[in-house]
RNA sequence: GCGGGAGUAGCUCAGCUGGUAGAGCGAUAGCCUUCCAAGCUAUAGGUCGCGAGUUCGAACCUCGUCUCCCGCUCCA
């Protein structure tokens, strides 16, 4: 496909989500805050299929994996203790010639690399310890003023020719405390995952769990990106679907090729097609991994990630331990080859973390379907569908009466008040018919029930397939039965 | 952040060298209709992204600003 041509489709997808009660840009009528969006009906609904069914195929199909549900506020000593204040905040400049940007420490430490490798170790540590105190004191235009001084040069442009040196923060702060001279400065959680590590002992000793376990956590997490945009893809605000699995250290590398293997399985149960599923593994691995892939969906805007699949070591609850003075340790009564009992030890730990926004938009650019065909008049027409599973469809069936008269709209009606206490499904008797299997079309219900006056006659009522379009009769108690089989879950969990 | 492009009704767009806002589709209501955005009628909906300036007069010209889209550095 030709990149006009994809980017035209993801255009399509972003507007149709928006058309369709999916998902609004946030504040819109104040002009919309940057990378921040609000789902509408539909996009709430799927939403919360999604993570349900996450849900679900984590803490019930596996029974040594139960949930969580920690606060996005957390102890400040935390995100020292992951790495996020150390790792995560980078004094950043910009060449205005150029327009690249660099990270001012390392310009600096490359500089000392420079005078460490013409044999001057003397003036490389002074220029490094130098540095350290600056950012030490956040005197950034110090920092400026050392690089200057330093008469560092953009290896593009050439020229010193650099803007102010600004603080980037990838995590939110606030403050916890009503009268503003007490407050401290609090984060807004960058990932759920700390949640947690640092929950670990209590979920162990209190749900009895023995090593190896996990523990799933779906929530909100925040960080500022440098670059915000594509849509959901990337924002500040987004939620993440979490698991930590704990493990026997050692044992760490076959728990990542199952998780591995189990968490792709689960994607293509949802009728992702393989040939757009990819896996990458990273090169360049995070300051807590020893091993990390990535889930790709193939977007409209290319393969990018959707899940991550990490070994974390015993980084983080290592480093809770040191922080808190809290031994993270579990005692491990199995056995060992020499008969005696593993003991004491840190667990290792196997993180899957899928992006549930992520996940959405993944769902909804594999649902969008263009078939043209030719309309009731005779001309070419394009047909637009989502085509989700019916498990995670928003809506799953469309009661409409053919014609609002003959008292047909009264027997949708009772079909309607029947099902609503099993399924999520809607009553239309406005305009034509075709009208309304259009609009459920749009916003991918699976099923539209047809009362048509045979219905009268011996009780049956058309269900008409999204997909296909086509019909078929059935009589009215069968329905729950019909649409019950579809829409399950169970079918997704089995093919797990 | 920086460079390039764009903002007119819910959507797609028209609107002449400046003269005070329109179409199609959609929505809603009614009528009519035995099945794929059908037909008829009516209604709602816009300080032309926002704010200044120039002008007798600005959707149109100038400046600023915001948002979105396309390219470059981070991440789920």
């Amino acid at each position: 496909m030709a990149k006009n041509e994809e980017n035209n489709l993801f255009k399509k997808i972003v507007a149709h989500a928006k058309e369709y009660g999916f998902v609004y840009p946030s504040s819109e009528i104040y002009d919309g805050l940057q990378a921040v969006y609000d789902y509408g009906p539909y996009g709430a609904e799927l939403k919360k299929n999604l993570k349900e069914l996450w849900w679900q195929a984590m803490t019930r199909l596996n029974e040594n994996v139960v949930g969580l549900d920690s606060a996005i506020f957390m102890h400040p000593l935390t995100w020292k203790a992951s790495g996020h204040i150390d790792s995560f905040s980078d004094p950043m400049i910009d060449n205005k010639d150029s327009k690249k940007r660099y990270r001012a420490d390392v310009l600096l430490e490359e500089k000392a690399a420079e005078y460490e490798d013409a044999g001057d170790k003397e003036r490389a540590q002074e220029l490094l310890k130098k540095t350290g105190r600056l950012l030490e004191a956040e005197d950034l235009e110090g920092v400026r003023e050392l690089i200057i001084s330093e008469g560092i040069k953009c290896p593009v442009s050439g020229t010193a020719n650099w803007t102010e040196v600004r603080q980037f923060n990838l995590m939110f702060s606030t403050e916890v405390g009503s009268v503003a001279d007490e407050a401290n400065k609090i984060y807004l959680r960058p990932e759920t995952a700390q949640g947690i590590f640092v929950n670990f002992l209590n979920v162990q000793k209190t749900a009895r769990m023995k090593v190896p376990f996990g523990i799933a956590q779906i929530g909100k997490a925040f960080r500022n990106e440098i670059v915000a945009r594509q849509f959901i893809f990337r924002m500040r605000e987004f939620e993440q679907m979490e698991m930590q699995f704990f493990v026997r250290p050692g044992t760490e590398m076959e728990w990542y090729q199952q998780w591995r293997e189990t968490r792709l399985r689960w994607h293509k149960a949802l009728g992702i097609p393989e040939e757009d599923l990819r896996l990458h593994d990273h090169e360049k691995l995070a300051h807590y991994a020893n091993a990390a892939l990535d889930i790709e969906y193939r977007f409209p805007f290319g393969f990018k990630e959707v899940e991550g699949i990490h070994s974390r070591t015993d980084f983080d609850l290592k480093n809770h331990q040191e922080l808190s003075k809290k031994k993270q340790q579990y005692f491990d009564n199995d056995l060992n080859e020499e008969g005696k009992p593993y003991g004491n030890y840190i667990p290792y730990v196997v993180e899957t973390s899928i992006g549930a926004d992520r996940l959405f938009l993944m769902l909804l650019c594999n649902a969008y379907k263009e078939d043209v065909g030719v309309d009731a008049k005779g001309n070419e027409k394009t047909r637009i569908y989502l085509k989700f599973h019916p498990a995670l469809a928003p809506v799953k069936a469309a009661i409409l009466p053919l014609v609002k008269k003959d008292g047909l709209a009264e027997k949708g009606r009772e079909i309607y008040e029947s099902l609503k206490y099993d399924f999520n499904v809607v009553y239309d008797d406005s305009a034509a018919i075709g009208k309304r299997y259009t609009r459920q079309d749009l916003i991918g219900t699976p099923f539209c029930i047809a009362v048509d006056h045979q219905t009268l006659e011996d009780d049956t009522v058309t269900i008409r397939y999204r997909d296909t379009t086509e019909q078929k009769r059935v009589p009215v108690s069968q329905l729950r039965e019909e649409i019950g089989r579809e829409v399950s879950v169970t079918n997704i969990y089995k093919s797990l």
